[in-house]
DNA sequence: TCGGCGCGTGAAAGTAAGTTTCATGCGTGG
DNA sequence: CCACGCATGAAACTTACTTTCACGCGCCGA
């Protein structure tokens, strides 16, 4: 491990120096950055000195030769950036905002969102919905609107890996297929403000049969921890409706992600060959290179 | 300024590469720092290549040679703050994974998704892109499997702000309905691989309209480049198939939430409007307070 | 004042690293 | 089955880096 600091260590024995190692020094200092992309040539001729003479600095400072000394300018160059810079923690664009900054803003609030969703994720909630999962013979999942995206894309992974899951967009069919569960199955209902009535409506008739209900929701205090079971929550700030609950969706597939891999996890072996036959199924939809 | 994320652009261009290149490619990627302290033959040998293989992988990448890349990647590397533990980085969940670990795996390597796209978004690209779409009278927007999600949203979304925009989850369909575009019109493609047959076709068919044509792929280099002319990337490393692809489902999202914000930031009063008239409108779909 | 001594220095020789060129062989498409 | 083109590594070549060596300058003692 390259231990930091090594232009403070040049400017420290800075003094020590012979004259012309010095005027080399002074360059290295002034502009690490700019010293890594300079070639030892170049470097002699801006410190008016000769290659050897860079050499014997780089000797000097304990480096084995240039090459070595222009990889660690960089490295300390780098790691000198001083981290981004201020941005409005979950906070609105403002109006006169570049692409530049509307990017940074969008990607520090979903990365975000995403980290501070697993950090608060209970795993032995995570477990116990896994084991439901893996028992059932049969699996509903519910969203509205946004979150029947999400819902949809968790029915298409376990799907994809042989369980057998539904999922309706509309709640008619939704409560209708529900009402045909029964103990041993599993209900996961899907609702950012935990307040969608027909989310709660599945759920509630899912647990009258018996089936095990399992809420996704932002916050769990909602209603819907009353009709579930297993209440996982995500941790998206979103306030406003600025970025269209991008967050929220983030942070509930990674749960959702994270649900889907722990079943896989399961059955191993049945899983990875499951994916492979399903990818391998829509290769042949796939071009080969690039055409003319 | 160093444009960021040399790592993430070379894992982008990874199936672009030929064989060789592409050994060279996964060691650059797997340990960057100690590529960097590598000289050129070292490297070639690592990679069971020559030198000459090394030189054009550098070209590949957009880099004038061997020391440059070297430079680079020692920058890169010191920049990288390294995951507090040992989580394998982009690899697969442990077999004895406990739960807890199974989170911190899925939601690092999907955050990174999400902050590793934003930071090698061309800013300008998007702001052509939200051009586009503003300018646009009809927007068609088309995506297949799991990519179908992420189109699907990006059409809710920009519905919502009250721009007429449509996907079609059949082929058959958006095709048909993309042979309506005219000049002035935009098509959206999205590909995570950059070779789905369907949604080349899509664009193809849209190009030879006069429409404007943009795909969001991961790979730049793929097919779909050729038929768009607009390319936004995405820097997901999945190589597996562990997490169902989720991470590149975020960094898709991520990237549509960014032209969103773009599209709507063009016009924030009505956008604003058009958004809680929306909100309100499935606000009698919400139940007040836990039911007892 | 002069002769040696040693250190800093750059010129030049020498070596290693990086780059270009080219011939080969393999796979693809006609 | 042939022709073409692309990927590839060997070898020639160039550039960058390293070592060697001799010069010169300043210091010291005679």
């Amino acid at each position: 491990m390259p231990e930091p600091g090594l232009i403070v260590q040049i400017s420290g024995l800075l003094p020590a120096l012979s004259p012309a190692e010095q005027r080399v020094a002074r360059l290295v200092v002034a502009d690490p950055a700019d010293a890594a992309r300079r070639t030892i040539t170049d470097l002699a001729t801006a410190a008016e000195t000769s290659e050897a003479t860079v050499i014997r600095f780089c000797r000097s400072v304990g480096l084995e030769g240039y090459p070595q000394l222009r990889i660690r300018l960089a490295a300390e160059a780098a790691r000198r950036v001083e981290p981004p810079d201020a941005r409005v923690v979950g906070g609105d664009i403002p109006p006169g905002a570049d692409f530049a900054q509307i990017i940074a803003t969008i990607a520090f609030n979903d990365a975000r969102a995403v980290e501070e969703t697993a950090q608060q994720l209970d795993p032995e909630v995570c477990e116990a919905v896994v084991e439901a999962l893996n028992a059932a013979t049969r699996i509903e999942i519910y969203g509205a609107g946004a979150s029947g995206f999400v819902a949809s894309d968790f029915q298409q992974k376990l799907h994809r890996i042989g369980r057998t899951a539904y999922y309706w967009p509309d709640v008619h069919a939704a409560l209708t297929s529900v009402a045909l569960l029964g103990k041993g199955d599993v209900a996961i209902g899907i609702s950012h403000t935990g307040t969608t009535g027909d989310v709660l409506d599945v759920l509630d008739v899912a647990r009258s049969r018996g089936a095990t209900t399992v809420a996704l929701t932002n916050f769990p205090r909602s209603p819907i921890a009353d009709v579930a079971d297993h209440v996982l929550t995500t941790a998206a700030r979103e306030t406003t409706y600025r970025s269209g609950a991008t967050a929220s969706r983030l942070a509930q597939l990674t749960v959702v992600d994270c649900l889907f891999v722990g079943v896989a996890a399961r059955n191993r072996a049945k899983a990875r060959k499951a994916l492979e036959v399903t990818a391998e199924a829509v290769r042949s939809r796939r071009v080969a290179r690039r055409r003319g």
